[in-house]
DNA sequence: ATAGTCCTGTCCAGATCGTCAAGCATGGTG
DNA sequence: CACCATGCTTGACGATCTGGACAGGACTAT
């Protein structure tokens, strides 16, 4: 499904998506054709979902990160669903198993702007809501073996 | 610090991170050259910290994905935060204030695999883990504005 | 065995793109 | 008013990308 030289051009580009074909091809020890067609394919089948760029959020002036774990009250689940996908602050949210029905991840600039946006949705769910202080884990890939 | 034009750029370049210099100049109604000059820029003041791939775990063989919130037994927190830094399976963790000490994201294949990771965790912290059901909210940016 | 086919690779050439230097417009400042 | 700094454009040249023609290896059916 995925052989060795996908594998090596998924790790160069998780660190570089703008390196020229070129240089990308040298990387794997291919012509830059057949690795413009490895990529096209990996595309292709939704293993790279997209090209995309790591914005510093404090660069855009979100200076404060909360992780907010959310339980919808009775009957409010697709209701706060929707609520959480149109609070474009919510830069994550993943629906899980458990007491919490969502676990997401919130940016803001201000506790103020925390506070309103926790406001909104507690009159729809129970939410417990921790500021993140760091992050000993910057996004990674695990192991591509 | 970051003006309209920026914006926009870091707004296409979130979509597409290896659109052509030329494209990507056309689409913000400047040059190339100039265009060039503030992507250098972004980089440069490490408002765009990395151009990368968003790779789809499953494609990596990764079916699963856990939300695992961490507190650390008295005196184990810095021998925890160590051994999640070096759980390769974690792919991004943030530590916290509140009751959790720390709260990670985990892809795995198994649920044995699962089981051994949290094994490991198990000597030093108290966790709690919540299974991936669906995403509500992919990845995205907070308002630019 | 061998012929046919598919897959994945190479090489080459025309088309496209990126980069550099030079020069112009604008706005702030002595 | 002159000067400088900043940020833009243009044009040219070298580098890169892309599409087509073709080669070799693996698999399959005769």
């Amino acid at each position: 499904m995925l052989d060795d030289l996908d594998r090596t051009i998924i790790g160069i580009l998780v660190e570089d998506a703008r390196i020229s074909l070129k240089d990308l091809a040298n990387q794997v020890g291919l012509s830059s054709p057949s690795t413009a067609e490895r990529l096209r394919r990996l595309e292709e089948r939704k293993v790279i979902r997209s090209f995309t760029v790591d914005v510093d959020p404090v660069a855009l002036g979100y200076n404060l990160t909360a992780v907010v774990r959310v339980r919808p009250l009775p009957g409010m689940l697709h209701i706060v669903e929707k609520l959480i996908q149109e609070t474009p602050e919510i830069t994550e949210c993943d629906k899980v198993t458990g007491d919490d029905c969502f676990i997401g991840k919130l940016q803001f600039r201000t506790m103020e702007q925390l506070d309103m946006i926790l406001d909104r949705l507690a009159e729809r769910a129970e939410t417990n809501t921790s500021i993140v202080k760091s992050s000993p884990v910057r996004r990674r890939l695990p192991p591509l073996s």
